[in-house]
DNA sequence: CGCTGCGTTGAGCTTCTTCAACGATCGTGG
DNA sequence: CCACGATCGTTGAAGAAGCTCAACGCAGCG
């Protein structure tokens, strides 16, 4: 089995001894999506939770009236949908491949059995869920605290910090992407950008930004400045 | 020890044994609050968590120049800050007595080490952070999808389900900090009551509200009318 | 070659916030 | 018991931020 030797390398997974790595990759399948695929629907049964292992995937919310608001764009390594496993509960949002991507997938009861039986695999997802809380409540934070520049901003500069930590980063979705997962539209992101760069504080070519004047960017993160 | 007993009663330890119980009473202690006091602000170090005995506690964020957004109201049997205990990291935001309050502290190291060797603790954790993780995408659709009216609306609802169900309910904070709550500010907020009475939808008197309308609520609510 | 998705720009408008003033209530201290 | 200040809530007028609608350029790809 070629995904017990896999799962050993996902992040969430780190630690465990290698018959736990055994007990996971016996229980792991492996799912292939297209790009533009969708992998679930909010409200869909839950029968288990996703690790990606290659390609991007978002989790986005619909208004009625279609408007779309991304949750997370998740990369290899990174876990998904898996409140649905310890609330044995719908799904509460869409899950999407931005990208074709695979996924390891981990059925609901299987899992919850290895989690009774595996401290460490429970303290690692409790781990776990707490990151995503703790993002979550910054995104709330960003949404009804700061506007759309400042949003921006952070955004930029947790990019970099993501990537290199230099001056220079890469867009790794849309910019219609990016304004949903900002909270706003592809029409108010791109007036943004082109305000930024006509201020010198950044550089855009396509997906490429160039970091120009990083102390102006982060007083607009924290809010101290506007544009 | 009557801490025992009474932990006895939170949900968060349900299922557990008499045992189990016995541990968790002889690691947690009570603190007292009074209106107003803070409990901790965001970045202190995170040395445990807590868990709501009687009263209401808010988790807020600040910006810098001083706007609220509240993202939780708790009261008796809520816990809150979690995630210090299971990332080892600073509070991601400030806690504050709303009322005169008590607390049961549980400290962290003590915790964890009960939750490696209770699987249906970290079960009952595992869940519960879920719960709240969930809480927090809908609110973040509701604050990025919906306008004032409906995320009002929407709360509405809410509290008539929490509550008996029926078309009466009470608001357990002020205006002010529902306000906060639904990410806006009190003027707006009134001048929302204001419509929604002059509509025929509901009646307000002080912290009473009455449904009269429940379809146009619901309606309101999930984005399909507009005010 | 034409189609489709992405990105940009402009004009107008809606929603919400800001600033200011004012009434009501409540607890406290004189 | 009343006066006072503080908090809370409401209302009005003006302004800002962002959204909608529309048009257009551009690139990739069948």
């Amino acid at each position: 089995m070629e995904i017990i030797a896999s799962v050993a390398a996902i992040p969430l997974f780190r630690g465990l001894t290698p018959e736990q790595y055994d007990q996971l990759g016996t229980i792991a399948t492996v799912q292939q999506f297209e790009r533009g695929q969708t992998i679930f629907s909010e409200g869909a049964a839950g029968a288990g939770f996703f690790v990606v292992q290659s390609g991007r995937v978002k989790i986005y919310k619909l208004s009625i009236d279609g408007k779309e608001q991304i949750l997370h764009v998740f990369g290899p390594g990174e876990p998904f949908a898996e409140v649905a496993v310890f609330l044995g509960a719908p799904f509460p949002a869409h899950a999407m491949a931005l990208e074709r991507s695979s996924c390891y997938f981990f059925p609901r009861a299987a899992f919850t059995g290895l989690i009774a039986s595996n401290p460490s695999l429970a303290m690692n997802m409790l781990a776990s869920l707490s990151i995503r809380l703790r993002q979550f409540a910054h995104m709330i934070e960003d949404l009804s605290l700061k506007e759309v520049p400042g949003r921006l901003a952070a955004h930029l500069l947790f990019l970099s910090s993501q990537q290199d930590g230099g001056d220079r980063l890469r867009l790794h979705i849309t910019k219609a992407q990016l304004a949903s997962l900002l909270g706003t539209i592809p029409e108010t992101l791109s007036r943004i950008l082109a305000k930024l760069q006509k201020q010198g504080i950044i550089a855009a070519d396509g997906a490429e930004i160039t970091i120009i004047d990083r102390e102006r960017l982060e007083e607009l993160a924290s809010g101290e400045a506007r544009l």
